[in-house]
DNA sequence: TGCACCGATGTTTTT
DNA sequence: CATCGGTGCA
């Protein structure tokens, strides 16, 4: 049991703790998962089977990389028979076993999001709703929360104060549509991401005899990342920890950020009184991060009032001091991040995978893309749009779900008439009702007998019959065939392929490489899943893993990146080098979460935990103006960086208004006082927003300061002289001549008349215009 | 029924 | 700027 040796006093106790509850308050960097790890091994090593031990884990990933830790441990037969993994996947697959109890076959589609959201608007519209009123988004996050809290839609209708609440925000058939949704998943054979906790609470409370079975067999929980656990989670630890109380959690309520998806902190902050006897371990010192790191996250952690006490510290040398970096533009701050880390990778020979760029929302990414690939430095981006959401990639999914579940509405609608196959909304719409009418799925319609009593006229009655064919073929072929061959006939028969080429455009090639990775990767995975035993690689494992994935649990291995993600990706993680961009009021803290004290210290620890993600430097940049929907706004520096002790911060910031100069470059200023930080408020119309510097101007500035200077964006100069009547050339419109300018600076647009014909008024910034002398 | 084009509208964060 | 739904024409 050497491992044990490696552990500090507050680890080896919490490992050692066997029976009963416990709780492991576990701070940033502190060895949390070693914890977990060891205390898994260490059950194993106790005699405890394997297959009586459930760990609950944030991703997919984390479950996995600590199987293979306990297995190095304990051995690979033990550890495999563990069960471990996200709430969702385990529960996912608990349900494919005990879901028939409920009405669901084992083969249920998982709906993403947004396939939520595109049922839940078609009912809108179905019921003749107003659109504008009846939002689906947020109709589908209110249905979400309602799920996450157990509230169904018959506990909705015995809540008055839910029901005024929605007749007050003018929705009074939120009822209404809240049921018609279940109905139409529980129809179609699907549960959306919140349904897998509902409906395995609903199974554990309806089934007493299931929840006793799934008692004995989880005689010892483990639940990760306690703190960001919803109701729906919470009950379901409840209940299956019922019998044996060998519940163990951790977490650190200072990482607690994930309360808009229903997280409560409370389940952590309240554990020691829903369980008797719970044993507290706190794990205190950071193993991760330089003294000025920790210092300087306790000093702003500090300002939350809703947390437990706890001090973190560290043994680790102090380090360099954090960055603060102001510049004019996202697309400056891009270059400053893109050309620091060039120079500390050069400096230091460092890899590039040594870097993390964390940002508060997905679309800040796009700035410093654009400026890493400019350097040629290799990055990857994690979350965002991820491959398997992407259009032509839930096209071909959608014909797999149908294969595997033909009630699945949202695939069958998603496909029918795509590639476009002569099957027009009227065709639809009368599907949809009839499906309503006589109970049966829309696949089922589609069949002769079902399909002659609705009024279709005979060619597009052939058309159906066609589609309705060509899935049985699939699904008849599925069942001899692996998920590669399947997929690869799926592809070629429906059209899709054909659909691609014969676009031609960029984009239409993209789309087709993405198709064919799409074929590598389920090759892999039937390659994947072979060695492991149960799995027979079969298209249905296949559309699972993909519902549940994470973009983080994508192995994407050994090629050295930097990578690129939001901040809530980064939870858990840690690279020795982190630059934490768009550190501005109104998107970090987002201005949608400003409105009260609670909401405002979530977005506190979010930057608690941006943070404390880094091992050695860290680096907060903001920037003066920044692009928001293709304006460019004016931005002021985060509360939060005023909020860090100064004495831990090096701020190469000056008081903008003593050195200000309108073309000066950013990388110009020099040591600021920190006070003035916020001080300073470019309002709107002062010169920096105007625009870039005109190459002229940057010589001249050269003379001064040659150093310094960053290189400016090449199209800076491309429409500075540019005037009425100049003959421009447009990538996408050809030739024309320019008739009239307006707006200045980033905002000036000129109105052309293109030779191909037609007058455009164009944003300069964006049309990438060439001057033809 | 299909397709090209227009304008309105929207943004945190994720399983 | 991206996406989506609606509109108007072939």
């Amino acid at each position: 049991m050497s491992y044990l040796e490696e552990l500090n006093d507050a680890q080896r106790s919490a490992v050692l703790h066997k029976d009963g509850p416990s709780m492991v308050i576990a701070g940033a960097g502190s060895g949390k998962t070693r914890v977990l790890t060891y205390r898994i091994a260490h059950l194993i090593h106790g005699g405890v089977d394997p297959f009586n031990i459930l760990a609950l884990t944030f991703t997919n990933k984390a479950a996995r990389e600590m199987k293979t830790r306990i297995s190095k441990i304990v051995g690979d037969n033990q550890a495999k028979n563990l069960w471990m993994g996200t709430f969702h996947s385990v529960f996912a697959k608990l349900l494919r076993f005990e879901g028939h109890h409920l009405g669901f076959p084992s083969n249920f589609t998982i709906y993403d999001t947004q396939d939520s959201q595109r049922l839940i608007s078609s009912i809108i519209k179905e019921m003749g709703l107003d659109k504008d009123i009846y939002k689906y988004k947020q109709i589908q996050q209110r249905i979400s929360a309602f799920k996450n809290s157990l509230i169904t839609v018959k506990a909705y209708y015995n809540n008055p104060e839910l029901q005024e609440a929605d007749a007050i925000a003018r929705k009074p058939r939120m009822g209404e549509i809240y049921n018609e949704y279940v109905n139409r998943l529980f129809k179609a054979g699907a549960m959306d991401f919140d349904d897998l906790l509902l409906r395995t609470n609903e199974l554990l409370n309806r089934f007493p005899e299931v929840l006793v079975r799934y008692q004995e067999r989880f005689k010892y929980i483990l639940v990760d990342e306690y703190q960001d656990t919803n109701h729906s989670q919470y009950l379901i630890v409840k209940a299956l920890s019922d019998r044996y109380q060998n519940i163990c959690v951790v977490g650190d309520d200072a990482q607690s950020i994930y309360s808009f998806r229903g997280a409560n902190i409370s389940n952590i902050l309240n554990f020691q009184r829903d369980y008797d006897q719970v044993a507290v371990f706190r794990l205190e010192q950071n193993y991760r991060s330089t003294n000025t790191i920790v210092r300087a996250a306790n000093s702003v952690i500090s300002k939350n009032k809703d947390q437990i006490e706890k001090q973190v510290w560290t043994d680790n040398p102090d380090g360099d001091k954090i960055i603060v970096h102001r510049s004019a533009t996202d697309a400056d701050e891009g270059r400053y991040v893109a050309s620091t880390l060039f120079e500390w990778k050069l400096n230091n020979q460092l890899k590039n995978g040594d870097f993390a760029v964390l940002y508060r929302t997905n679309s800040q990414s796009r700035a410093i893309e654009d400026a890493l690939r400019k350097r040629d430095i290799p990055y990857r981006i994690y979350g965002g749009l991820s491959f398997y959401q992407r259009k032509e990639i839930k096209d071909v999914l959608a014909y797999l779900r149908l294969v595997i579940n033909p009630k699945d509405e949202e695939a069958l609608m998603r496909v029918i008439n795509y590639p476009t196959r002569g099957i027009g909304q009227t065709t639809l719409d009368k599907l949809v009702v009839a499906a309503k009418e006589t109970g049966m799925s829309i696949f089922e319609l589609l069949s002769p007998e079902n399909r002659s009593s609705l009024k279709i006229n005979a060619s597009t009655s052939n058309r159906l019959e066609d589609f309705a064919t060509m899935i049985r073929s699939f699904q008849i072929l599925a069942e001899s065939a692996d998920a590669f061959t399947l997929t690869e006939h799926v592809i070629k028969k429906s059209g899709l392929v054909l659909e691609m080429k014969k676009d031609g455009t960029p984009e239409g090639i993209a789309r087709l490489e993405n198709m064919e990775e799409l074929l590598n990767g389920i090759q892999d995975f039937v390659e994947g899943q072979r060695e492991i035993d149960e799995a027979t690689g079969s298209i249905a494992e296949f559309l699972e893993d993909v519902a549940l994935a994470t973009d983080l649990d994508k192995e994407v291995g050994d090629d050295d990146r930097v990578a690129l993600m939001t901040i809530h990706l980064a939870k858990g993680l840690e690279f020795p080098y982190v630059f934490i961009v768009g550190m501005e009021e109104d998107l970090f803290p987002s201005a949608m979460s400003m409105n009260t004290r609670a909401e405002l210290e979530e977005e506190r620890r979010l930057f608690y935990v941006a943070l404390t993600r880094a091992e050695k430097q860290a680096v907060l940049t903001y920037t003066i103006n920044r692009y928001r929907w293709g304006k460019l706004i004016d931005a002021e520096p985060s509360r939060f960086i005023e909020e860090i002790d100064e004495q831990y911060l090096d701020n190469q910031v000056v008081d903008f208004r003593r050195n200000f100069s309108p073309y000066l470059d950013t990388s110009l200023f020099g040591e600021v006082d920190h006070s003035k930080l916020r001080t300073v408020k470019p309002k709107a119309g002062t010169p920096p927003s105007i625009g870039r510097p005109t190459e002229k101007q940057l010589q001249k500035l050269r003379k001064i300061k040659p150093a310094s200077v960053q290189p400016v964006a090449e199209s800076a100069t491309l429409y500075a002289d540019l005037s009425v009547g100049a003959k421009v050339n447009h990538e996408r419109f050809g030739t024309g001549v320019v008739q009239s300018i307006e707006g200045i600076g980033v905002n000036k647009k000129a109105e052309i008349k293109f030779e191909s014909g037609g007058i455009k008024k164009l944003l300069l910034k964006f049309a990438k215009l060439q001057i033809i002398k």
